[in-house]
DNA sequence: CAGTGAGCGAGCTTCCGCTTGACTT
């Protein structure tokens, strides 16, 4: 029997902890927190904001493991991680367990090794109560702002919405990123660049001031007509450049998504695995700190492969708002393993994070940058404006040997580099050999992908790293964002060239721009229900409304502050607002548009959130005639539909005449636009516009779909009419008494089954436990 | 490679942070 009993937060922890503390102590884990404010109510006494915690069910059997564990050790060292959320977890775990809050032994360490955690139990303390207040706050608060919030979004805008501290601002981000794009208005200038002659060898130049009309650019190729030049100067200067810091959660989001095409939930899945083969530290971490054990370990590698000049220690410090750096920073386990077995993208990532921290005990890059600078020979007066060409050379690639760190805005914005064959002299004579002015258009702001978001987020200190991937997710299940494409438009641009012994060429080109992939855009809701809560709760959505409640945690934390006295303040102030908003009579609803009238019937026709999305309404509830209403259609938008769009949607649903002695007819649902037939719906595709659809067309959809539903059976059974075999998207598979099961692996010829055999699926299929089925 | 297809309202919805599961019709 064990004397001690040490809590961690994760089972891949206590495994690894139990190897190093020996057999006098048992290591098990609480999975994160044992207890919370009931989940679906709001559980806070609004009098004195005393919450009500609740053990949820599926921790009820862990909970009772640990307690017997508990009761049999002589002492229970808690040990979840250093921070506002791992002393909490501490806190609850003390009171659930009987612990005694104030005696009962408190132990932290920031990495999992073995000297870090036999130093940890040599001086351990006790719960700082403190700091389980400022997590009390923090959870409450949001409670509270989540649990008043999104009732008022239900009465105002649509049932089942949401808001909160964090998805709100996130959403924010996204729509005004949005509107930026919109009202984006690119100016343009005419960049001028040179090909220069150097005795056989060519040189590069960009002229250092860009022209802001198409006229002054062509004066200045005039003036340069027939010139001959010389190089004024070359001036030659040594630059560094510093490898990235070690990962922590975001920074890997960021990078898996620009080198590796991952979603931020695909890295953290990847990730995970990874941790859990005890090949990599811990993946939710804000810190950029590695333990001396890594540093040394990288040194090593270092040393050992590419030599001493390689390597150089490096600690980092964390720069990002309210980070907490429980753990380590993102590393592999053993610096010494160069890559992995396992799945591609295991491999991929594990590659990725070995490089950036190897990288990051690399030594500086050494680059040499050469500034050549060439004038007119004719120039008299010392000028500023001159042709410059720059040229980096590489002198010593210190830890660019094996990382480099990506960034969004790559390649947005050509620069004129070149490398320089010739020798060249200060006073030396050049000959151009074309020089051009290029018209260019300054950079519309980007869109938003997931991993810009959640570096914007950590930016901003909103969310935390176990956050960022949920919150992603969150906001795209509520439908306020959607990943998607933007295709580019083409752009027109003039270009003059001017070749030696030649006139100025005038010429038009075209180049297609602001096409992006993979994007987060807003949909009507996101932006109705944005620009609701900007407009009622601008305190709450500010992006720096979390920056300032994290004044008060800590003040909390530090004990200057009681904890409810600061909820009363805030909820004082908060509490009046929702009940204003909820009450306040608007004669228009949240994001309504009114587009004109109705000609047909006089009445007036708008669009707005309607309880299953954006609809457009011809009249009122308040006439004696029922209001009419339409569903927008997939790519239109409240913000920019006409009334002539709008009341095209009410020529659906169409009738097109008889078929078979059926009546067929167009209408547009859930999924879009489908010919009805004999009670039969049949999709119609998106080339084909419903409105125009004719009756020929109609009957070939019709034709088509039956046809497929022909190869759709495969075999059908005289026993009993209601168990079939058919072809479905997954391959064959049984439907029987309305339910669909899936035939073995094992089975070759789905045709040959019996009815018997055909059952016995059916039974044995039927009894696996089914997985709660995802909400829509 | 399936199948889904209403109605504008009588019940329910919702937060953020800690952790991993057991699931693939």
């Amino acid at each position: 029997m064990q004397k001690n009993l040490v809590i961690v937060e994760s089972p891949a922890k206590a495994k690894t902890l139990e190897k190093f503390l020996g057999e006098d102590y048992k290591v098990l884990s609480s999975y994160g927190h044992i207890r919370d404010l009931k989940k679906n109510e709001f559980s806070v006494d609004l009098n004195n904001f005393t919450p009500q915690y609740e053990i949820p069910e599926e921790k009820t059997a862990l909970v009772k493991t640990l307690k017997t564990a508990a009761n049999k050790a002589d002492t229970v060292w808690l040990a979840s991680d250093e921070d506002r959320e791992g002393e909490a977890i501490s806190w609850h775990l003390a009171q659930v367990l009987g612990l005694n809050v104030k005696q009962t032994k408190r132990i932290v360490f920031h990495e999992i090794t073995k000297d870090a955690i036999l130093d940890a139990i040599k001086k351990p303390r006790h719960i700082d109560i403190n700091l389980v207040n400022a997590q009390q706050a923090r959870r409450v608060l949001d409670r509270i702002v989540g649990f008043k919030l999104s009732p008022v979004l239900w009465r105002k805008v649509k049932p089942a919405l949401s808001a909160g501290r964090v998805q709100s601002v996130a959403v924010r981000l996204i729509v005004e990123r949005e509107r930026e794009v919109e009202n984006f208005k690119s100016e343009s200038s005419y960049k001028v660049t040179a090909v220069f002659l150097a005795d056989k060898a060519e040189l590069k130049a960009e002229f250092n001031q860009r022209f802001a009309t198409e006229e002054l650019a062509k004066a200045f190729l005039e003036k340069c007509k027939g010139q001959q030049f010389k190089i004024s100067d070359i001036s030659k200067k040594p630059m560094q450049r510093v490898p990235a810091p070690p990962f922590t959660t975001s920074t890997l989001q960021q990078e898996a998504a620009r080198k590796l095409g991952f979603s931020v939930a695909q890295t953290m899945s990847v990730a995970q695995r990874l941790y859990e083969a005890g090949i990599i530290t811990y993946m939710r971490t804000d810190s950029v700190n590695l333990s001396t054990l890594c540093l040394n370990a990288s040194k090593k590698e270092i040393v050992e492969t590419l030599g001493e000049k390689y390597s150089k220690r490096r600690q980092y410090q964390t720069r990002s708002k309210g980070a907490q750096e429980a753990h380590e920073a993102i590393r592999p386990t053993y610096m010494d393993q160069h890559e992995i077995q396992g799945t591609m993208q295991e491999r991929r990532l594990y590659e990725l994070i070995w490089k950036r921290t190897i990288a990051s005990q690399m030594a500086d890059a050494e680059i040499e940058k050469t500034i050549i600078t060439i004038v007119p020979t004719n120039s008299k007066e010392e000028t500023e404006n001159c042709f410059v060409a720059s040229a980096e050379v590489v002198t010593f690639d210190g830890f660019l040997r094996v990382y480099r760190e990506s960034f969004d805005d790559e390649n947005t914005e050509e620069q004129v580099s070149t490398t320089i064959d010739a020798q060249l002299t200060e006073g030396q004579l050049l000959n151009y050999k074309e020089i051009q002015a290029i018209e260019r258009f300054s950079q519309c702001p980007l869109r938003y992908t997931e991993a810009s978001l959640v570096k914007k987020l950590e930016e901003l200190g909103i969310g935390r790293p176990s956050t960022y991937a949920p919150t992603i997710s969150t906001i795209q299940q509520r439908e306020y964002v959607q990943k998607g494409d933007k295709k580019g438009e083409k752009r027109n641009y003039k270009q003059f060239t001017l070749k030696a012994g030649k006139d100025i060429k005038e010429s038009e080109k075209n180049e297609i721009v602001g096409n992006e992939k993979g994007k987060l855009l807003p949909t009507d809701i996101g932006t109705v229900v944005n620009d609701f809560l900007v407009n009622n709760f601008e305190n709450i959505v500010s992006y720096d409304f979390t920056a300032e409640v994290e004044k008060d945690f800590d003040e909390i934390a530090e004990g200057k502050e009681n904890w409810q006295e600061a909820m009363a303040d805030f909820y004082k102030k908060f509490e009046p607002q929702c009940e204003k908003v909820l009450h306040e009579r608007s004669e228009h609803k949240a994001g309504e548009r009114v587009l004109g009238i109705d000609p047909k019937s006089g009445k007036e026709v708008c669009v707005k959130i309607g309880r299953f999305g954006p609809v457009v309404q011809i009249g009122s509830a308040n006439d004696t005639e029922k209001p009419r209403f339409a569903q927008l259609s997939k790519g239109q938008s409240l913000q920019t539909i006409t009334l002539e769009d709008a009341l095209e949607l009410f020529k659906l649903p169409r009738e097109l005449g008889e078929y078979e002695g059926a009546t067929i007819s167009i209408g547009a649902g859930r999924f879009g636009p489908y010919v009805l037939h004999n009670k039969q719906y049949v999709s119609i595709p998106k080339e084909i516009d419903p409105l125009a659809i004719e009756y020929d067309e109609a009957v070939e959809l019709i034709k088509e779909r039956k046809k497929a539903e022909a190869e759709k059976h495969i075999k059908s059974f005289k026993e009993d009419a209601e168990l079939q075999i058919l072809n479905g998207r997954y391959g064959p598979y049984i439907v029987y008494k309305g339910s669909n099961y899936k035939i073995p692996r094992t089975v070759k010829e789905p045709k040959e089954l019996s009815y018997e055999q055909c059952l016995e699926i059916v039974e044995k299929e039927a009894s696996k436990p089914k997985l709660a089925r995802k909400k829509k």
